[in-house]
DNA sequence: ATCCCGAGGG
DNA sequence: CCCTCTGGAT
């Protein structure tokens, strides 16, 4: 199976099993989106979407969250990881986003990422969830997966993976794929031990075909 | 014990 | 490149 053909596998498996494949994280602008994107680090969506009402609430833009004590956000979302990093992070991206931003939350990855708490992955979530920008962020799950079936090859970073995974994905279903891989990474092709006799990837995976050839022998 | 859709700093 | 941050669920 050629590299062409195995994107296409995925492609047509992940629309037909996972047609809707979107973000859990529950926000109502760009603003919101931003708060909960840096707060899903080493976290799960359910718990974020826990804490961010009561965020929303008390800061509901950034000119108030740029206000706020750290203290207070801390309290707000210490059962999150990180919370210490995180309350000043929140806060120091509020204050960007007010001094340097007109109180807007800039829609190109290039102003995100100087943004306090704010890489490339998160970046790339803002610009595509919410301008429909064709980036693909890549976490850990999407660097693996992408790395086993062999969408990717030989990418050390997660930077040169992302850019395999753009030029090869349709650009309408980039936005799609990034969701598509974290699903699966998450519930499928786990970090330890892959259930690999029980993805419906197998035919296009390189992982598993080496295991096969390794059994067989 | 191990895992969760990372980022910043050394 | 490595380390640290750090809480809750399973």
């Amino acid at each position: 199976m050629t590299i062409q053909q195995r994107y296409q596998f995925i492609i047509d498996y992940f629309q037909e099993h996972a047609p809707n494949a979107e973000t859990e994280l529950i926000y109502d602008n760009p603003y919101q989106l931003l708060v909960a994107v840096i707060l899903s680090a080493q976290c799960t969506d359910k718990r974020v979407n826990m804490t961010t009402p009561a965020i929303f609430a008390r800061y509901p833009d950034p000119e108030a969250l740029a206000k706020a004590e750290v203290d207070d956000v801390f309290q707000l979302i210490r059962s999150i990881s990180y919370p210490n990093n995180k309350a000043k992070h929140l806060v120091g991206m509020a204050k960007m986003l007010v001094g340097q931003f007109h109180g807007q939350v800039p829609l190109t990855v290039d102003e995100l990422v100087t943004l306090p708490g704010v890489g490339r992955k998160t970046a790339n979530v803002i610009t595509s969830v919410v301008d429909n920008q064709p980036n693909m962020a890549v976490d850990t799950h999407v660097f693996r997966v992408a790395a086993r079936i062999g969408l990717t090859r030989n990418a050390r970073t997660p930077l040169a993976a992302e850019k395999q995974l753009v030029s090869h994905f349709p650009e309408a279903l980039i936005h799609k794929a990034h969701h598509w891989l974290i699903l699966h990474g998450r519930y499928v092709c786990l970090a330890r031990s892959p259930k690999c006799e029980e993805c419906g990837v197998q035919p296009a995976c390189l992982y598993f075909q080496k295991q096969l050839r390794a059994a067989k022998t």
